[in-house]
DNA sequence: TTTATTTCCTACTATTTCTATAGGATTAAT
DNA sequence: ATTAATCCTATAGAAATAGTAGGAAATAAA
């Protein structure tokens, strides 16, 4: 059980939205570079994000991204459901194994741990993601100086 | 995140060691049988079990496995670090990732995760699992009847 | 209206991981 | 000895992951 790349960048750029909620549209381009991600794929990630509405988008020259609502109301259960491609309801079931009784056992204890999960994801928003990022942008701050 | 086949199928295993504590050696074959898994293939994963010392083996005919300690006494986390070949703690990290003021927040939250399911498996042992496996049990021969 | 800039879309590719399969060596009971 | 079981190494196809590439479409500014 892994968490890929993918993942990690697309909360990358989400948590970037959520510290500049309130700012002007934020280009790709410039967070793929403060973040050390490919453009390029950053741009794919964001293809899957934007399904979700949970990012508007303003093409063309001086556009860019910017979160549909205030970083307090979007909670992390979304944004990981849409970046992992599936609902944390479904996920983890392997459809294709045949039915067994000790398979029902397994699968159930999955779909519990499915619900710690999403209950975890789910009590955290993206502006408390934002605050830690505030919280450890102080301390580099104070070690600089 | 996935559950992949492999952890599925080596919980079912252990399950079924567990259903029969107390009893002689169990065969691979026969619970790759009774299980539907590919027999080569269970091969593979109990081999990746063995080094836990969570089962003893007797080799030759007649032989097969068995759990080296009662089933209320092993945790799944111990079963689930086994099979996903790494331990909860040190999970889910990318190492070859850049380090960012973003991504350091984002590892953050996934380390938060990872306490969460080692909680989560470390809850729950394999005679808990042994019983849901005797009640659904119970549950089928009831409808047979 | 042209140019520069930015997102959007489709396709491709290399690498790794997953899911097995194959064949035989080793061990032990009968 | 024979049979039955685990053990070991190697291989291979399929799927997922982590990107790359090239250009189309949209928009702002000159």
């Amino acid at each position: 059980m892994k968490i890929v790349v993918k993942t990690t960048y697309g909360m990358c750029f989400m948590l970037r939205l959520a510290v500049s909620y309130g700012d002007n549209y934020i280009k790709l381009k410039e967070i793929a570079k403060s973040e050390d991600i490919p453009v390029k794929y950053l741009e794919n990630i964001v293809s899957s994000i934007k399904p979700s509405n949970l990012i508007l988008v303003k093409r063309g020259a001086e556009g860019g991204y910017k979160l549909s609502r205030p970083p307090e109301r979007i909670n992390l259960k979304e944004v990981y459901e849409v970046l992992d491609g599936e609902t944390l309801q479904d996920a983890l079931v392997e459809e294709s194994l045949s039915e067994t009784l000790n398979k029902a056992v397994v699968f159930d204890l999955w779909q519990k741990l499915r619900l710690k999960l999403s209950e975890f994801f789910e009590s955290i928003t993206l502006q408390d993601l934002a605050n830690d990022y505030m919280k450890k942008n102080e301390n580099k701050l104070f070690y600089v100086l």
